[in-house]
DNA sequence: ACCTGAACACCGTTCAAGT
DNA sequence: ACCTGAACACCGTTCAAGT
């Protein structure tokens, strides 16, 4: 090693942040935030602490791992539960966890391939685990309750990025939605769709996310006791 | 090109199925049903027609119009719905959905960046909103609830492939239960689910889809009409 | 133990050139 | 119009070698 070179790695190691597990997810973090989940590769982590990906390697198993602690982060994140009703924890929660991934673009679609075993995931199930039993509602009944309505916030979530990214900038949004309303008219094949293509295509994501939030309360509350 | 490389060329030809968007597809969804999603490469399709992948570009503008219709043949493939009663119809399409897809591995996952405009899709989505709204349930609800059960079913199979695939094979599956449960036991910080870890983890993939499929058909019926 | 350069075995997509 | 070889600009992961 030339002395240039010793002393460029020596000002590099000053000015760069040095790695650590905690430092390689800020990292992944900012990229997700800024451009999605499948901006991450290990090479343009590496890139930021000045190195090369393999560097990662001695913090992180591999990809997965590091974005599964991506994910960690931001579950840790989310807002803790309030409420008495078990209705209203779990009206609530599912709004903030929708409203905290709404903040991380497409970071929703690791909750797929994710078992939910860091220390927030499992203080949030407890919570909710402990309001809905002690509301009346029959523990299997909760516990796979539970399961469904983090599958549905998580599924929703991701889709609202998908299409919010279709349509983004252009007017290609009013195009496609025009361009089925005439394939459905068009067509005598599909008459209750182009009957009610106003109300197929109604509502803002919100709305859509909170009615599908409403029917699996409603149809938790079906297999639970009378309110108490 | 020389003679020779003239007959090899043509003795390909002969062999191999010429290119078509079907014969492309044909290939695409093998691959799908052999190692699943993540494993079709342009090059490898491609190879199955003794060519570079650039030849796919005549046929599909990139690889995700080709994986679209490789969605879109599944979705062909689920058998057309029967049955009076708007529950007994919504019931039957949601089991037969998850069973098409299970014999297609990890292909739900593809649901969610699809906006499901295929002939297939269309026509299953005119049947159920006939049925829901002829049954009484009002539109806007038979709408929105269509979009939400397939949001449910594509989440769920989605999710029941991964956790098959995680626990593929050996012990490992066992081994990782007992090891959440030890650290529910040994920590007092979370009650509840220490308590209810038998229910917690209880039930069949199969079962847990019913129950949650149960639970959004209660909260659809929640805001329809009395039964006729 | 932590860190790295280089290499391995891949990607999707484009493009000029051919038929 | 359909088809192709070659190239471009990337990947995740491994490994021998260094500190």
């Amino acid at each position: 090693v030339s002395p240039q070179e010793a002393r460029a790695r020596a000002a590099r190691a000053k000015r760069r942040p040095r790695l650590s597990k905690d430092a390689i997810v800020d990292v992944a973090l900012r990229i997700v935030d800024t451009e999605g989940v499948d901006e991450v590769s290990m090479r343009r982590v590496a890139a930021a602490f000045d190195t090369g990906p393999a560097s990662l390697y001695a913090y992180f198993a591999n990809k997965d791992e590091l974005l599964h602690s991506v994910l960690d982060r931001v579950i840790d994140s989310i807002p803790s539960l309030t409420g008495a009703d078990w209705r209203e924890v779990v009206r609530g929660y599912a709004r903030s966890v929708r409203e905290t991934f709404a903040g991380h673009r497409d970071i929703a679609k690791l909750t797929f391939a994710h078992i939910p075993a860091g220390e927030g995931s499992l203080a949030k199930a407890e919570h909710l685990l402990g309001v809905m039993i002690e509301g009346g509602v029959p523990p299997r009944v909760a516990s796979w309750a539970i399961d469904i309505v983090s599958l549905y916030i998580g599924a929703a979530t991701y889709e609202d990025y998908l299409a919010g990214q279709r349509f983004a900038g252009d007017d290609l949004a009013a195009d496609m939605v025009s361009d089925f309303v005439s394939t459905l008219n068009s067509s005598s094949a599909f008459p209750y769709l182009a009957r009610h293509i106003d109300v197929l295509t109604s509502g803002t994501p919100e709305e859509r996310f909170d009615f599908g939030l409403e029917m699996l309360i409603a149809g938790i509350a079906a297999q639970a006791g009378p309110r108490r």
